[in-house]
RNA sequence: GGGCCCGUGGGUUAGUCUGGCCAAUGCUUGUUGGUUUGGGACCAAUAGACCCAGGUUCAAAUCCUGGCGGGCCCA
């Protein structure tokens, strides 16, 4: 394609991903980023439809494995945050406790909790006895409710969901869908009779996750976060990153096993078949609208957008060609509009009074898979041109249209994974390793990259992963859910290990 | 918590240092009319901005103070 003369409404080249991410989200009309609250930007229809469809998915999953939509309050009463903070600190200092002081990482300030959430002070003019403030997340408004639920084994398990937006006073700087104030939330909890209902459960999460990134062609690292990387209050937290073309990797899922530790703030209990009253076990699953983040971040390219089939608000978009000189034309595009809708894609007629041309990088920059162009050539040979945003156009024939359309969509989707693979794949190298310098010192044995993430064996101490954070600037993702097949020595100590890790520039 | 930078039509941008020639430039966009229509058409008309409040001055987009909003860096 010659370059064309005139920018291309100004969307930066993708090569520049800083600068191409926030242009792009407003040049296809996903968002509206100008309300003047900082990380509060406001939907626009092309980008909540297309969070509507990812939200479809996830509820397909919810219905799939018997879970139910629930809705709770958005406002939170300050007390009911005491029980949370209480079973914080108290998991912090059990860990502190039984462990050597020197293996210990250096904790972060105080959990900041508190100046992390907008508060409401006032009711009117008055000021609230108790404040409230706007839920950073659920747990705490759910598991006072479960509490009352939760009587006998038969209430068991629970299995609840909601989406919703949740708040956060977010200080650093904010991006549309990675890093935002307001956050459109998935979570899902569940409380179990045992640790092995919960067990289960982390099991099922995980399968939905890959069923929902598979949808979304996205591929991911799934980790089991390091200890310090735990959400408060829980066992352990495993997490799915996606990584972006920039090099930095997008956490885009979490699920949580909390064993009884909630359970124990919130005198979750229960009473089993043998009138024997037990503690609750639980587990939550969170994702946000990061997923679309991820999908504009991953698929679009200098032109645009590229949607994945299964999120396209817009699927096909059929284009009447020179409808003025024919007007059997308009009529066939009707028609296979018709047949399309009928046959269950998202179908949109393109008729306004603009050139071909126009219409074409239009539906680019809003990343529509499939381009339908039908004309006066088409009528005569029945049949229409169809470009697909992952490239190429081809004749099709009207004649069993639908069943064309279904196969080009699922080429694309394979494609798009393709690429995505290839991507993701080509920015993750080996980590080169510590050497001696004449001082007897550890230095990097080659400087680290930026852009890159690296794998590396990994079976070191806290304080080692500290040391291995601060020489190379980069965050430790946690244990791979594939670790190696066979015991590679680690890079800190040298012990054989199987313990696959990753360190990456995090968003 | 500490430091730095920025605020001009819907978007982007010139002008700010060195006050006057700015009743504010270019591109883009919106609207209307006409000619057009197989990969960004053209012509004409038209719409639209100096963040807010004070101050200095004969004169403020420009200088000063404060506020609001946005961005960056360091702890």
């Amino acid at each position: 394609m010659s370059s064309p003369k005139k920018a291309k409404r100004g969307i930066p080249s993708k090569s520049e991903f800083n600068a191409w991410y926030p242009a792009i989200v407003e040049i296809a009309d996903l968002v509206d980023k100008r309300y003047p609250i900082k990380g509060m930007d406001v939907w626009k229809p092309y980008g909540l439809k297309s969070m509507n469809l990812i939200d479809g998915i996830a509820r397909r999953e919810m219905a799939r494995t018997g879970h139910h939509e629930h809705r709770f309050p958005l406002l939170v009463p300050e007390d009911l945050l005491e029980k949370e903070n209480r079973l914080v600190s108290r998991l912090k200092a059990a860990r502190a406790a039984g462990v050597d002081p020197s293996e210990l990482r250096i904790e972060d300030e105080e959990s900041g909790f508190k100046k992390e959430v907008y508060w409401v002070t006032k009711g009117g003019e008055n000021e609230l006895e108790i404040p409230m403030f706007l839920r950073p997340t659920s747990e705490t408004p759910m598991y006072t409710m479960f509490a009352l639920w939760i009587r006998s084994h038969a209430d068991l398990p629970l299995k609840t969901f909601q989406i919703v937006n949740t708040f956060r006073y977010e200080t650093k700087q904010t991006r549309s869908f990675i890093r935002v104030r307001e956050i459109h939330f998935f979570e899902a909890h569940t409380v179990h009779a045992d640790k092995e209902g919960a067990d289960a459960q982390i099991e099922e999460d995980a399968q939905m996750v890959q069923s929902i990134l598979h949808d979304l062609c996205l591929p991911s690292l799934v980790s089991k976060r390091p200890v310090w990387d735990t959400f408060p209050g829980a066992w352990f937290t495993k997490a799915a990153d996606v990584i972006m073309p920039n090099g930095r990797t997008l956490q885009v899922a979490t699920y949580h096993h909390y064993k009884d530790q909630w359970a124990e703030a919130f005198d979750l209990t229960f009473e089993d078949p043998d009138g024997n009253t037990k503690p609750c076990h639980q587990t939550t699953f969170g994702m946000s609208e990061r997923l679309l983040g991820a999908v504009v971040g991953m698929h679009g390219d200098d032109y645009g957008l590229v949607m994945p089939p299964s999120i396209a608000p817009i699927q096909i978009v059929i284009m009447p060609i020179a409808q003025h000189v024919n007007p059997n034309v308009l009529t066939s595009v009707y028609e296979l509009d018709e047949q399309l809708r009928s046959a269950g894609f998202r179908v949109h007629v393109d008729d306004r009074d603009l050139r071909p041309g126009a219409k074409h990088f239009d539906w680019e920059i809003k990343g529509v898979p499939l381009r339908v162009e039908i004309g006066p050539r088409d009528l005569e040979s029945k049949s229409s041109l169809v470009s697909a945003r992952t490239g190429g156009k081809q004749q099709i024939a009207l004649d069993g249209f639908v069943d064309s359309a279904q196969q080009l969509l699922e080429t694309i989707s394979s494609e798009l994974r393709s690429r995505a693979k290839k991507v993701a794949d080509g920015l993750v190298c080996a980590f080169p390793g510590f050497i001696k310098d004449e001082n007897g010192n550890s230095v990097l044995k080659e400087p680290i990259q930026d852009g890159l993430i690296y794998e590396l064996a990994f079976d070191g101490s806290d304080s080692d992963a500290e040391a291995l954070e601060k020489s190379t600037g980069l965050t430790l993702l946690g244990d791979a859910d594939m670790p190696f097949p066979d015991p590679v020595p680690c890079a800190i100590t040298g012990n054989p290990t199987t313990r696959r890790q990753h360190i990456a520039r995090m968003y």
